[in-house]
DNA sequence: TGGGCGCCGGAAAGCGTTTTCCTGGCTGAA
DNA sequence: TTCAGCCAGGAAAACGCTTTCCGGCGCCCA
């Protein structure tokens, strides 16, 4: 198989120097004369000349890539932060490079090291950081190492000190929507809260308990679980199974997350629980698939797409700007009613 | 800032030459002495050093990327192959370059040449190929320059002449769908067939309308649209309209794609339409967010991890097995019902 | 004891670009 | 006409690795 056309091809073809068909054909602050220039651009015509960008990331020392850690493309959430993500970078001109962690920290460290050794021009990072000090600081350090050797870095999600972050306003919102149901006139909550150790989670359970108490209404009912889809469900069938004790009375849930909402819905479903004739169900984030689902989920909103593109901007900005938190705005849709 | 460690300061640290610390660091097939092998691994460790991949890249002349191209990541059928792909990527030690092209086949196209440029390892290319000889053969050209210069490519979809695919088992997919439906009783059927120049929107719909007439079947009414959600609910809007004159009498509708059913189911909600009650729907592709749907949504599984993972297989593998299809399963939910 | 052989280390030649100098020819001003 | 200054073009030194040789040493076997 032959080899694909190297620069020095072009160059020896055209009869010029290396340096020459490099200015031509990789862009340079100099410029060739007109004749030279049509004979290389000819010349890599005729032999399909194709930049070798790993050579060009070696020479320059900058390559076009950017790194993207996710937890899990198929969770909704992240597909659409991530589609925004290569989005944007396509925009730039960079090619995004994805590693998925499942939720595993120390897989996550891993890829940063992964991008550093790539030396990709930035990395953004998405989900959720991790109530655990010692996980955290090695993040940070890896994350410092990859920005001491000139690489950028943004999150999204949760704020690590000296890193630029896009945060979603999860109190506020939390905040906000716990208000808006209790103008609906619910008074006895139950929150399926996700793990104690996720900060997101944490960040929407105390937003939705203090809005709750500033409309002078008690604690929520407490109910811990995974934060996916099947925690949801899991959460919510513990909900129900504590119908006759601890949970009596309660009229509305909110799941810190909407796959989890989504799986608290099928499981009250499956037990025959009307939603919201029997209780009320609200989620967060406002995936896209929720606006098909019947009935349609009541939510917090956060712009998503917005947010993804936002941190590459962060991440590719020489000048680190002060991250505005990402607003998010209540939604109320069929899954909650108003009570009497 | 100070620039990152190089083999050569780790060198110079432990006292060795270049060579040697090149091959305890980054692997060889000689050996290295214990006492060296340790000093060079100590140096490595205090200057925190970590391998140059694009110049590792360059030197071996075989990078560690694979290259994903995807319609659209935000789209379930493309999450979760592209999930797979990742896994299965890491799992041989590969970074996945992704790229998203929102069904443009001149972005197809350009991405092959984007990652062809960046000399990866291999290409993934999930998505429909299109009946347009010009730009497929465009497209065949680039991937053989691809494979000419030393890399592998697999396709998810639509076959293209010598290139290793994963074919899904469309034709016959739709084929056992139909009979299924039919077995349920239904006698009239609509198909929201999406674009005519998409080969796997074409191969459902030809196998479902052999279907039909294997069971003794009218051919069914033909409503084209786009092959997304909004298509979908366009689509059965058009079907709606049709009620009363050419879509008089049907009971079932197959949407050629979920996502183009969910859009369908929406828009027969909101027109009041009942389903199953008043008439049946199914889709093709089984993605996931599929059972939180009310009604859940009858369709044809096709394994779309297992199709991700055997992509990226098959591409990697130095010997090109034939692509046996992946075979297409009908599922009946209670979107469809049986009719008298 | 001598001649192969096998091994371990190191020197150096790549890998395909970019970029810094250097050179020689022109231009324009004095 | 001369000289400073500019500019296009080329030679060659990076960039950070891998890998091919090559030399030297110890070992085994005759």
């Amino acid at each position: 198989m032959p080899r694909d056309a190297t620069l020095e091809d072009v160059a020896r073809h055209a009869g010029v120097s290396l340096a020459t068909a490099s200015r031509v054909l990789n862009g340079s602050t100099r410029q060739v004369g007109r004749a030279l220039r049509e004979r290389v651009e000819r010349a890599a015509a005729e032999l399909g000349y194709t930049t070798n960008r790993a050579a060009q990331a070696l020479a320059r020392s900058a390559s076009d890539i950017l790194g993207l850690v996710v937890h899990d493309l198929s969770d909704p959430y992240f597909a659409v932060v991530a589609n925004a993500v290569v989005r944007e970078s396509e925009r730039h001109g960079l090619s995004v490079m994805v590693g998925t962690t499942f939720r595993d920290p120390e897989a996550e460290i891993g890829y940063v090291a992964t991008l550093r050794a790539q030396r990709v021009r930035a990395i953004v990072l998405a989900g959720s950081r991790i109530a655990d000090e010692t996980v955290t600081e090695r993040l940070r350090a890896e994350i410092d190492r990859f920005q001491g050797g000139g690489g950028r870095a943004a999150l999204i999600g949760q704020d690590l000190l000296g890193v630029d972050t896009v945060v979603p306003d999860n109190r506020a919102g939390a905040y906000e929507l716990a208000r808006a149901l209790a103008g609906l006139g619910h008074t006895r909550f139950a929150v399926l809260t996700g793990p104690s150790f996720l900060l997101t989670a944490v960040d929407r359970v105390e937003g939705f308990t203090a809005g709750l108490a500033a409309a002078g209404l008690p604690e929520p009912l407490l109910i811990p679980g995974p934060f996916d889809r099947d925690g949801g469900y899991l959460a919510a069938e513990r909900l129900l199974a504590l119908r006759d004790t601890t949970a009596a009375g309660v009229t509305c849930v909110f799941a810190v997350n909407d796959v989890m909402a989504v799986g608290a819905l099928a499981a009250l479903r499956a037990h025959g629980v009307a939603v919201p004739e029997q209780i009320s169900v609200a989620g967060f984030d406002d995936i896209p698939t929720l606006r098909d689902l019947t009935p349609s989920l009541t939510t917090v909103r956060l712009p998503l797409a917005d947010m993804g593109r936002r941190a590459v901007e962060l991440a590719l900005a020489t000048t680190g700007p002060a991250a505005e938190p990402a607003t998010a705005e209540v939604v109320l849709r069929e899954s909650t009613r108003r009570v009497s």
